[in-house]
DNA sequence: CGTCTTTGACCAGCGC
DNA sequence: GCGCTGGTCAAAGACG
């Protein structure tokens, strides 16, 4: 639990000094000591080994990065770093490409164009709840409404195929997924991610998806983004922990709230695309492929 | 029986 | 004011 990194007096203490709102100081007490906090599963050594003076600050950083989040700007000088090919020679055409062509951003909402063949599910591993479906004007392709099932968290995402290119997933998310988003705020924690609980409901209802190719045509395709757990892990690894949340506000704060690590090729090479495809041949059964070979 | 999806209804914003 | 469109709600049905 939290209390081997911080003690409860601590907590309050620091939060008490940032705070007198009393429901966001009780809203973050319950996503701290939520069983499925990441940060619950720090790993022990980097907890004893961080002195109290040091987890108080890390705790005030944490605290104000949580609600300050990334904001447009941050997301903007992140996205970037793409522009600046030159200091990132190790950096692929291809990933660059997708970099610079996959990603937009409309007002607060983030658009993810991905190609994806035959029925795979537009599923990032996360689990989502759909609550509605409209037709679109001059489009064959209905547009299907997505919410976060955990209910503190309000991020809402939109798929839907595009009009031009049936093989093309739209897909547009809004809002920030905070409560798995702590490790990344943390201070010093961006080269040990920690190993994330496996959540047997997100990755059951993927597989359950992938043997489903025909429920759902206009979700269809499978993607894995940038996922924050995957930093700093290898390719293979990364494949192997795919069922992540991979929203793009996960990933710009590590970016953005790691200033030194922002031309740090190092740590940027790490990071590793993949994307699932289910195919309609072989219903059932789901591999990984790079996304690099699906654009 | 509980959970999730489907789908028509409803509402708000916008342009004419 | 009216109609169109996008986003959300909620009842009913499907499913495990």
């Amino acid at each position: 639990m939290i209390e081997s990194a911080m003690s409860n007096t601590m907590m309050e203490k620091v939060i008490a000094s940032n705070w007198s709102e009393g429901s966001e100081k009780d809203e973050l007490l319950r996503e701290l000591f939520d069983d499925e906090s990441p940060l619950l599963m720090l790993p022990e050594e980097t907890i004893t080994n961080i002195s109290d003076s040091s987890k108080e600050q890390a705790f005030n950083k944490f605290i104000s990065n949580i609600y300050s989040g990334p904001t447009i700007l941050d997301i903007e000088n992140a996205l970037s770093v793409t522009n600046h090919r030159e200091h990132f020679p190790q950096l692929s055409s291809t990933r660059v490409s997708i970099l610079e062509r996959s990603w937009s951003k409309i007002e607060n909402k983030y658009t993810l164009k991905i190609k994806c063949f035959g029925n795979g599910m537009g599923d990032d591993g996360y689990k989502w709840r759909k609550y509605g479906q409209k037709s679109i004007k001059n489009s064959p392709n209905p547009r299907s409404y997505y919410r976060c099932t955990n209910p503190r968290c309000g991020a809402k995402k939109q798929v839907e195929r595009s009009n031009e290119d049936p093989d093309t997933l739209i897909i547009t998310y809004e809002g920030l997924h905070l409560h798995f988003t702590y490790p990344y705020f943390l201070v010093g924690q961006s080269s040990h991610p920690p190993i994330k609980k496996s959540k047997p409901t997100s990755s059951q209802g993927q597989q359950a998806q992938c043997q489903k190719p025909n429920h759902e045509a206009q979700a269809s395709g499978s993607l894995g983004l940038i996922s924050p757990t995957l930093l700093g892990s290898t390719q293979d690894t990364a494949q192997e922990n795919l069922g992540s949340q991979g929203l793009l506000e996960d990933m710009v704060p590590f970016i953005v709230r790691n200033p030194t690590n922002n031309t740090d090729i190092d740590d940027f090479s790490k990071f590793s695309f993949s994307s699932q495809i289910c195919t309609t041949s072989t219903s059932t059964s789901c591999y990984t492929v790079g996304l690099n070979s699906s654009i």
